[in-house]
DNA sequence: TTTAAATAGATTGTCTACAATCTTGCTGTA
DNA sequence: TACAGCAAGATTGTAGACAATCTATTTAAA
């Protein structure tokens, strides 16, 4: 028998059609920022670049712009999404909202093994390097991510489909974007440890209104750097 | 000059695309149950149907599955959703911490004139045929339902959005299908009340935890009248 | 000089045809 | 009779061409 224990994906990431990989080439590209925030979509450009004809493309930008990643008008055309302070901090309020019922429901579902394996995602963070140095923080993702593991503990697979999936591209890019964290890992390992114990002793209301003040502790730095960057604008 | 004052819409809703048009138009036949919850959703009949040509449909059911009506599957196509009974109560319990979350803005924000204005919707839901009957409440859409007013109250325009225009969808969906309500309306519209009155009096805390309560409170009736149609659908 | 209209170019929206994939029913064998 | 494999049909995925709409530049008039 052959062995085929290798390279299941190739290079390019695989699923199963074309509008499928040029969605998440796409969305990776602009979380990341490489097409930047309020950029122009050319349909014809990104075709050609992707190799592909228009069909696939334009499902994968209507499939973008479900997650607000992109904003479409009619017969002009799509852009990527450049949020506003004011629409910056509407989407804060409402993550800070979902994350909060994701710790509720955590403390009401979890089991021992999973606060386990959430004490080891943070114990592992303690170890990194960036974070040692007082660097950053949030460069995880996935698996290693704390908020990532807390929603997938919360048994609400919705919300899960919700937060992972959906909103947490446009919250990635912020925060990717706009990561210019000073002294603040600390301080947020600190929290998420608190509202590890939290869950870990069944205390919903706790943790949830821990995951509110921790969210909005990050909402304020983000926007501080946003306040910055527009003064810069402004002044040229 | 001709007098133009009449149908600036067509009988067909007119947007600006075939894509649009044809969106809201399945979008309204499956909330409204036309078509059967759980379908499926084939490309060649429905262009037949609505006279266009495949690729504005499937720009549509595009936008359909990023408001969860449909679901799709790479080369086997696309199915109405029919929500198991864990799914909807996943989905209405991230409606309660939403809605919570908007009337906690709302009570924040509103101004006497929005107050006023929802008091005349409740007064006009009183009055209305249906309900002094004892035969329904849900039936209102828009700006006729309290819900949507508070939601539109919050200020937070990103919240509006997803709610009104995207999960709310999904939620009316199961409002009409599955809207067997006993003696539950004049309860609701007590509930109605009290969170406008916290409201009023600007107690965010309170209104959020009797929006949350009242929202738990339609979750189990229609949880109720889901088992027991699985039931009938068991027994045959 | 400024404003407004018109035209050329490009972009988006839509349609038709073709290729890849799945589903279903049939056939043959155990 | 039951099951596996195969083939025909239908469905979804993709490509390329044409039509409708917008944008930008140019031109003309006030």
């Amino acid at each position: 028998m052959q062995d085929l224990t290798f390279a299941p994906e190739p290079l390019q990431s695989q699923g199963r059609t074309l509008t499928e990989n040029v969605f998440k080439q796409i969305q990776t590209a602009i979380v990341l920022g490489q097409i930047p925030a309020g950029s122009k979509i050319s349909e014809p450009e990104l075709a050609r670049t992707y190799g592909i004809s228009r069909g696939p493309l334009r499902e994968a930008i209507h499939r973008l712009e479900g997650q607000k990643l992109v904003e479409r008008t009619a017969h002009v055309g799509a852009r990527v999404v450049s949020l506003s302070l004011q629409q910056f901090k509407e989407l804060y309020q409402i993550r800070a909202s979902l994350e909060g019922l994701a710790c509720k429901l955590a403390a009401q579902h979890i089991d021992k093994k999973q606060i386990l394996a959430l004490r080891d995602v943070l114990r592992m963070h303690a170890e990194d390097e960036n974070f040692k140095a007082g660097k950053g923080y949030y460069l995880q993702e996935g698996q290693d991510d704390f908020h990532y593991c807390i929603i997938k503990s919360s048994g609400n697979k919705t919300l899960e489909k919700m937060l992972c999936d959906e909103l947490y591209h446009l919250i990635r890019m912020y925060r990717i974007q706009f990561s210019n964290t000073p002294d603040r890992p600390s301080k947020a390992w600190d929290e998420h440890i608190r509202i590890l114990d939290a869950i870990a002793e069944g205390d919903g209301e706790l943790a949830e209104l821990l995951m509110h003040r921790h969210i909005n502790a990050s909402y304020k730095i983000i926007e501080q750097t946003l306040l910055q960057a527009q003064g810069e604008h402004n002044n040229g």
